[in-house]
DNA sequence: TTTATATTTCGTAAATTTACGAAATGAATA
DNA sequence: TATTCATTTCGTAAATTTACGAAATATAAA
């Protein structure tokens, strides 16, 4: 109990930030899912679409979808029955800015 | 069989990179051993050093430590019976484009 | 109102990750 | 040679992740 306080605060908030991004980056179809939402900026995407591009069941798209969103790198916009999926520019702009910070050494 | 290699061909070499650097900084942990790393440009460090600031075993950190390696962003050379770690640079600058490049959209 | 459609949630299984303490390693020293 | 010391590897347990197909949801169309 104690500890876990302890734990919670060990590390830096941007440190908690960073590995948070990270761990959305860590997975080839979020990355991929990331690179097709940014390159059609206007456009943005419809899970449908992606589903067709990736070779994995559509419900498991979805759950990578999930953690995109909890993340904070994308947003859905509900259009029904589709949803409208875009790069969240905010979250993109603080992951940009802390990933360049990181490295910046 | 056949849909393994279909499957290994799927993401393209940067998605795959962009997914493995960030697997490894996708825990705070390992974060924070690569700040620690990072600010000590000259000196490197030991394990034992940056044992003593964590609040895990060290078999843990070793291990954390062997992922980082492994990852390509840490190297460690063999000083015995220290192994003083450091970033490995050439790796690091790629993860840097990388991040820089898949987040300047 | 029934049916069709896009997407998500659920239940579940397999694989991976994180963590620990104990034991092993390998070089330096007594 | 035996001991010490920093570090890693091993064995193991608990938690998390990834994946799938089936079922649920919610709206639009027939």
């Amino acid at each position: 109990m104690n500890s876990m306080l302890i734990k919670d605060n060990y590390y830096s908030e941007k440190q908690e930030k960073i590995a948070r991004f990270a761990k959305a980056l860590s997975n080839p179809v979020r990355v991929y899912i990331l690179d097709y939402l940014a390159n059609n900026l206007d456009k943005c995407c419809y899970s449908g679409d992606m589903a067709e591009e990736l070779p994995i069941a559509r419900s498991t798209l979805s759950e990578h979808l999930k953690e995109l969103k909890m993340a904070g790198l994308i947003q859905g916009e509900i259009n029904p029955p589709y949803i409208k999926y875009c790069i969240n520019r905010e979250n993109w702009e603080e992951a940009k800015q802390l990933f360049a910070a990181f490295f910046k050494r």
